[in-house]
DNA sequence: TTGAAAGCGCTACCAC
DNA sequence: GTGGTAGCGCTTTCAA
């Protein structure tokens, strides 16, 4: 079933049923109800490929991401996605992990599905030396960066300050008596670093020895976590407050210090489900993907509009307090 | 740039050029090398959308979720869209939410996407009433549901049997000394139908008093399943186990009986990292997606190139056992 | 082994 | 308001 079936059943000409499929205006009350009751009828969906072909567009938007079976990213992903749709785009999804061989092929391949923007979702998506394929993409198409920066024409970043974040979480505990902070850290993305370079920043503003500094890097997983900090301990590190890049790395170290008996104050990174279901439950960093997503596809909205629009946009942390962060921070160990 | 222009730079008709872009046989070597070179040199990309009009396909399997940011789906989204990629396939991605109305709407978009297939992920796409738009869609192109069950021509389902899974639980908790124990469960979809009627099984093969079944129908959140189990607790409600349709809701009854400083058997469903992050860290019932989405997704690919495939695919589950399992289980309260 | 040409189903421009 | 028709960029059949 074709527009020529639905025009020759209506006593039509194809350009009509063009009309009244597309809204458009120079049709009659009486032609585009006589139409739309034959499409009715016949069930007719006009083919979404040679629309394609036609408009150049399919109106889908493509998504990159390393890894949607994480919490964090799976949240974002949800967000971007009832967003996007919301304004009538389709998703195709691309999980590349993280191998920048396989992101720049992914990325290729979502160009090649003739997609109208690109939404990376994660700092993961800057590199620290080559960024050249999101280069190449955004000079097809607009990229727009969740949670990354990458300073090139056509791309555009929505952000949150974790550096930020982490120095007032360094001063809050220096606050509460924190002496020594170990900063546990997974990947060195550009979030990676940026929350580091605030652990420092933190340190440096709080007037404590430099040398005294902690960061610890660890792979995300719970028990890896769990036996370095273990072992950290063992080894008669001492320290007296705990911060994370991620609510995972948060919850390893938490179970390492109950394993000792010990409640140090800790606070995590990302407010997941991770954060609440600990015991007890954990404070962690917010980084406002409820709304930085809404914010990104906005944005990306006035894009396609023709609309001009901020390459950068930075939105602050919060730090949402539980259970952790409201003890005594007596320094053990 | 299209085929056009590479048929003239090549010196060659668009035929030719085709029967390249294709990996056609009826190609001379040097014919062959003569053309790529040239699509290398002026990085052609073939229209995805006029390839999709020629060849009635764009390589695309839509999925259809109610919630990514759930922590189990996300892993199934995961899993899936891998394995289609890994074949050839791009993953159109849908959430629906949990509304019937919302799901049929969805599910139609997809199709008028002209998606080679559609997967659902989750139970909760399987009505009790209505499954017309399940069939209707199935007239179209083969359904593959992921923990569902919907018995109809072209729709094809691969599960876990979580019905046996929690007799089993039942089972093991009744031979470990509980008499009466809790069950938690959120929604009645298939899968939570399936739960219930297997931990009412466990009860009967029990010989437990059928007057003493405890199952409490909660939200899935954190803080209600709490301050319910809270509840319970505070009404004199007594009970030596607790077993969930959730990882979540087990979640929340350990939170609600260490508030009393009450420590019994739990045991969650999904193995989820929630499970782990718990503390102490939950036993739960691994619905074995890892095996689970590779299966469906060979499965499919079976159907797309017409081998015949059987329609439902039967996995048992498996209980991964962690801390809370290993202590005795003494009744309380 | 290659090329010419007829679709695929739609949009949009130009006439009437 | 409506119809005719030329693309859009590719695949595929048929001839050569």
């Amino acid at each position: 079933m074709n527009i020529y079936d639905i025009a020759q059943r209506s006593g039509v000409s194809i350009a009509t049923v063009s009309r009244v499929l597309n809204g458009g205006k120079n049709v009659s009350q009486k032609t585009r109800e006589k139409v739309l009751s034959v499409m009715q009828e016949e069930a007719y969906t006009p083919n979404a490929f040679a629309r394609g072909l036609g408009l150049n567009t399919m109106k889908m938007v493509g998504i990159l991401c390393t890894d949607v079976s994480d919490t964090f990213y799976a949240k974002a992903l949800s967000l971007v996605e009832g967003n996007l749709r919301r304004h009538g785009f389709d998703v195709l999804l691309c999980c590349t992990g993280s191998q920048l061989e396989d992101k720049k092929k992914y990325l290729e391949l979502l160009l090649q599905k003739r997609v109208d923007a690109v939404v990376l979702i994660g700092s993961a998506f800057q590199e620290n030396t080559d960024n050249s394929h999101i280069g190449a993409a955004s000079k097809q198409v607009p990229v727009v960066i969740i949670n990354g920066l990458v300073e090139l024409p056509n791309v555009y970043c929505v952000l949150c300050d974790e550096k930020e974040a982490l120095t007032r979480n360094v001063e809050l505990l220096y606050r509460q008596g924190s002496r020594r902070i170990l900063y546990l850290y997974d990947t060195l993305t550009y979030s990676g670093c940026q929350k580091l370079a605030g652990y420092r920043e933190g340190w440096r503003s709080c007037g404590l020895p430099e040398e005294d500094l902690l960061a610890v890097q660890v792979n995300k997983n719970l028990e890896e976590v769990r036996s370095k900090v273990k072992s950290l301990l063992e080894n008669g590190e001492s320290f007296d407050a705990v911060l994370a890049s991620e609510d995972l790395l948060a919850v390893g170290a938490q179970k390492a210090l109950a394993g000792r008996g010990l409640t140090l104050p800790i606070i995590g990174f990302n407010n997941s489900v991770l954060a609440q279901c600990a015991s007890p439950s954990l404070s962690s960093v917010d980084n406002m993907l409820d709304t930085l997503c809404p914010t990104a596809v906005n944005l990306l909205m006035d894009l396609l509009d023709g609309k001009p629009a901020p390459h950068k946009i930075l939105l602050s942390a919060q730090l949402t307090e539980r259970e952790t962060f409201r003890m005594d921070s007596t320094p053990h160990v």
